[in-house]
DNA sequence: CGATGATCGTTCAGATTTGAACAATGACTC
DNA sequence: GAGTCATTGTTCAAATCTGAACGATCATCG
């Protein structure tokens, strides 16, 4: 399974490490993003039964124009596999929450689409959520904090999507 | 998206809407973490057969002195349920790379060692996740950047930790 | 039109995660 | 010491995620 030989052919390898400051932000991003996607899967959960895909799903749909949105598109959107996307849309579509309508334009295309009931519980969920983020994370930043956060995170996507 | 009807019984809610600025930072937090979330696992997976997690426990390890940790230390470390940390290290053992052993000051706990494989594991996988990480996250921000994102997250973490 | 290749969403098998329940041990009080 | 409660790590069932394979539909071009 492991073996020994570097990929790479070079003597004395070029590999730029990083330094103290570096290996602490990634340090403190990866320990905070994995804390607190566990907390607000917990908040969720317990106040709706939901996990955080799901609810970003219902998020996404909801200010999508018509309430509705193509499969594939919305699994980039909530950044998950099309086959996760499918799982959670059938579960969401059992709870009363989306539905699936073919597509007019495109007979392979499915479209889910946000119902009132979804709505209601989007509304009815969203606080507690927005008091979880808020809690731990934004009323914990200054406003230049945030704003260096937003650019930082935005850069980090932008690569992420433009490379493959 | 959110009409004016509550379940609180509250005539005028408190909830804190985030704002602008607010939603902006959650919304690119969340999309890039969970986009560098499956590129490295994607790339661990490729390079070495490794889980993210996986990859976390020899680093936390290869760190601690004696290169040993206690299972619930451990799992605290890489932030990761109990349960979860046990299949991790049964399959880590399974590959050779940790081996466990009774604490001698504790009859009840157990010690995850690193094995001299695990440890060339680790050196032979970290330059290819290394690439990773900066490319997609370090590279992309300013020194000033990596601070306030630094900051931001340990203060993230902190709030998490805390609390419950 | 017909052929080729891309895209769509689903299915499937396999791996992983979580929380609850559990047995075993430790810590602490009286 | 005995009793009580906390802690440790594991097991278990259930849920979820991913990538690969698939059939179906679309788009392009000769």
């Amino acid at each position: 399974m492991f073996n020994f030989e570097r990929q790479y052919t070079d003597s004395v390898t070029d590999i730029r490490w990083l330094d103290a400051t570096e290996m602490a932000a990634w340090r403190a991003f990866v320990a905070a993003s994995h804390l607190l996607e566990r907390r607000i899967e917990e908040q969720l959960k317990a106040a709706a039964g939901l996990t955080h895909p799901q609810y970003e799903i219902l998020v996404v749909l909801s200010e999508s124009p018509g309430r509705q949105m193509r499969m594939t598109e919305l699994a980039r959107g909530v950044v998950v596999s099309k086959s996760a996307l499918t799982y959670q849309i059938t579960q969401l579509e059992k709870a009363g929450l989306v539905e699936r309508t073919t597509c007019p334009s495109d007979e392979r295309g499915v479209l889910a689409v946000l119902t009132d009931a979804g709505a209601r519980c989007l509304e009815r969920v969203a606080p507690g959520h927005v008091e979880v983020v808020r809690e731990h994370l934004i009323d914990q930043l200054s406003r230049e904090e945030l704003h260096a956060v937003t650019r930082a995170m935005r850069k980090t996507e932008a690569s992420l999507r433009t490379s493959a």
